[in-house]
DNA sequence: GTTCTCACA
DNA sequence: TGTGAGGA
């Protein structure tokens, strides 16, 4: 298996947790975007399951989609795409993260920290 | 069987 | 946000 996973509705919301209404709405409002497929069918990667779980995050500790925008629109990120990889022969070491969990994020304390600390400015408790 | 779009509640 | 209709 090669590095290049091509997650479905029914994959991302497993994975994200959200419902396919849910993620074609944030789709609509620009948040991610998922390639197609033939049949007009999303496609989302590994990239795009992060975002939708940055979403999720943002989301659910009161901000709107406006303020997701503005935070998924600069990816800019210090050391989460340093993926050392010292292993030549085996590219399917990252591949096949198996979910023991609901949420199978590997950096869900650093992305909790990014978090809390870009919403420290505002807090407002409206949305669901 | 699954997802897509559009529309309505 | 959820659900339904109708189609791919």
């Amino acid at each position: 298996m090669k590095i290049g996973k091509n997650i479905t509705m029914k994959e991302a919301k497993e994975k994200t947790g959200l419902s396919s209404r849910q993620i074609r709405y944030y789709d609509q409002q620009s948040l991610i975007f998922p390639a197609r497929s033939k049949g007009n069918q999303r496609l989302f990667s590994e990239n795009d399951i992060k975002r939708l779980l940055k979403i999720k995050i943002l989301l659910a500790e009161g901000n709107s989609i406006e303020t997701v925008k503005s935070k998924l629109k600069v990816p800019e990120f210090e050391e989460e795409t340093t993926i050392e990889l010292d292993y030549d022969d085996q590219d399917d070491y990252y591949s096949d993260v198996e979910l023991d969990s609901l949420f199978p994020v590997s950096n869900r304390s650093e992305l909790i920290k990014k978090l809390s600390r870009s919403n420290k400015k505002g807090f407002k408790e409206e949305e669901e």
